[in-house]
DNA sequence: ATAAAATGCGTACCGTGGTACGGAGTCAAG
DNA sequence: CTTGACTCCGTACCACGGTACGCATTTTAT
């Protein structure tokens, strides 16, 4: 029974994900099963966008969750909980940041002592840490 | 029989951390499990210092099997593996910190556009990840 | 002495984002 | 019509850094 529409593994490879996250995204419900007759799903042009939609809003920092609630918000229309989703995301992404850059700060700062003392003196890495 | 040195779950106060975090180190080979004469294990100095700088180090950004090998080096006088283990972490930190970054001002940019379009036109980040 | 609290140990579970496996069914080509 | 590839589905497993649970034993307080 010939179907329209892209298999499963056609489906993935056109979004550039493995078919297994296909059906993880599927169990996680960010995409919907589509209908079968005993055979295998095809998935169509809207299938297609809903994935896209996903790995784009992925790159753009948001969770599966929040990515699921985004796909829930109608046609783009609902801007007040999609601002504040985007607000939120922004907040944790700047926290997130922000402490990745004291680390990295922290990290540079040692390793410039380390190499300054010489091999005579203890690391400087390795006693920041110390006591 | 009273001994002297630390139970564990005074030992996990002084260092901020939760009993279980505690025993999670020791079978992850961080910290050593003292001996015990078939009652309770003990924690002395040593122990605390090795302790505090575990926490110390993952503030700095370190994995938990990377602070394995730090504690490796003997007493702070390995500098090129130390400065190699640190190199290798302000590396990843900041690429991971760059593609926060963009995420971050890719998000801010959709927010301010979803703002400005008012409440007729298609939110400007749910149509961002759409086509 | 006895109850309550803490410990030891093994094991299972949490969230995040997947990946791998195995068996049964289905589909397409030769 | 058989072979090989693909699919479906459930389930288990991976890294990461822990957290929680349950049961036996030990320690501490009353």
């Amino acid at each position: 029974m010939k179907q329209s529409g892209l298999t499963i593994s056609q489906f993935a490879a056109t979004a550039g994900v493995g078919v297994e996250t296909v059906r993880y995204y599927q169990r996680k419900g960010l995409l919907k099963t589509p209908e079968t007759d005993g055979g295998m799903r095809r998935y169509n042009d809207e299938a297609i966008r809903q994935l896209r939609f996903i790995r784009r809003a992925q790159e753009a920092g948001f969770t599966l969750s929040e990515i699921g609630e985004l796909l829930s918000l109608d046609s783009g229309h609902d801007h007040e909980r999609a601002q504040e989703l985007a607000k939120k995301r922004i907040n944790e992404l700047d926290s997130r940041i922000a402490e990745m850059q004291r680390a990295r700060d922290s990290l540079k700062k040692l390793a410039g002592e380390c190499a300054k003392g010489g091999h005579r003196r203890p690391c400087a890495i390795l006693s920041a840490f110390d006591v």
